[in-house]
DNA sequence: CCCGGCTTATTGAGAGTTCAACAAGTACAC
DNA sequence: GTGTACTTGTTGAACTCTCAATAAGCCGGG
């Protein structure tokens, strides 16, 4: 327990250079949809995930789950953007605890405003400063860390009776 | 202006793979050093960055450009950091605008009690579960993307009269 | 010296996230 | 059926972050 596998000194500073290089760049995405389209990358990964969906809409709990974020966190969320126009709440007919989400038209229009200096932004970043080869690469790593990671910060109650 | 360079089929698969690896890894390790350490992500990073410091001390500044945070956001955190007893404010006696910030002994301890846990998820999520190849070109790919993201959101005063 | 222009750091309000608690509905054993 | 256990989604409070505004000190030209 307390044999901690402490980093190399080229392996802090590799982790270093991924944090930097990380944060740097959703910071950088972050802000230009927030200056040029007023809306979160959060928020903008929301409407993407509906404007995807058959009709448009979700149910609350799978929009949760394909974004990898908390029901609660959904909930605000997709609260504002309704303040905003941009989505719509629908009752479940067959489960009346349900909910579904709807992308209006406006927020279809918004989302669809905003792709463009997304993307460019996107590919200036990160894809126009990679080889070829280090693209691939990069598409190899990350799905041997996603293999990794714990099922999303959903609401995964509590099984064990530990503490 | 128009002409937006979209993503490939590919490309855009890599690109939500890497987001999601990514998101998912950064969440697990906030996540964690929340849960056993009391403490953001972030507050950690502070608190690593002070231990390095010659008498673990830095100016605002200073610290606010290694850690890629806008003085506004280092000022909250210290505050933060100051109610818990981690971190002391000094002022600098040759500018007197100058803060500095000193890591208490209590903060070195509680950095010293997290970071066993954290490095070990580091290596548990990510290190192991990549080949030795794969963490070189990870570095590789990290250093290519540092080189073009803009300088942090430090204040960054709006020069060009733009808008 | 002194004034305008920077720089340093802080502050407050607004927005997003987390966590725990909760209401409401479903499911399944009995 | 009825009750217990689980699910779905929301809410409020506490916390962090952002942005704009502000106080205060430095600095260089005249």
């Amino acid at each position: 327990m307390s044999d901690t596998r402490w980093l190399t000194e080229r392996e802090q500073d590799i982790w270093r250079s991924f944090m930097a290089a990380f944060h740097g760049l959703t910071d950088q995405l972050a802000r230009q949809l927030q200056r040029d389209s007023g809306m979160p990358h959060t928020y903008y990964e929301i409407l993407v995930s509906l404007s995807e969906a058959p009709d448009r809409t979700l149910r609350m709990s799978e929009l949760a789950g394909l974004r990898g974020s908390s029901r609660s966190r959904l909930s605000h969320a997709v609260a504002r953007l309704e303040d905003t126009g941009w989505v719509r709440r629908r009752e479940c007919p067959t489960d009346k605890r349900g909910s579904f989400a709807e992308l209006t038209d406006e927020g279809f229009a918004a989302l669809a405003a905003a792709a463009p200096g997304h993307v460019t932004e996107v590919r200036e970043k990160l894809f126009d400063k990679l080889t070829p080869e280090q693209v691939e690469q990069l598409g190899e790593i990350s799905k041997a860390i996603l293999s990794g990671v714990d099922p999303p910060p959903l609401p995964l109650c509590d099984l064990t009776g530990d503490r």
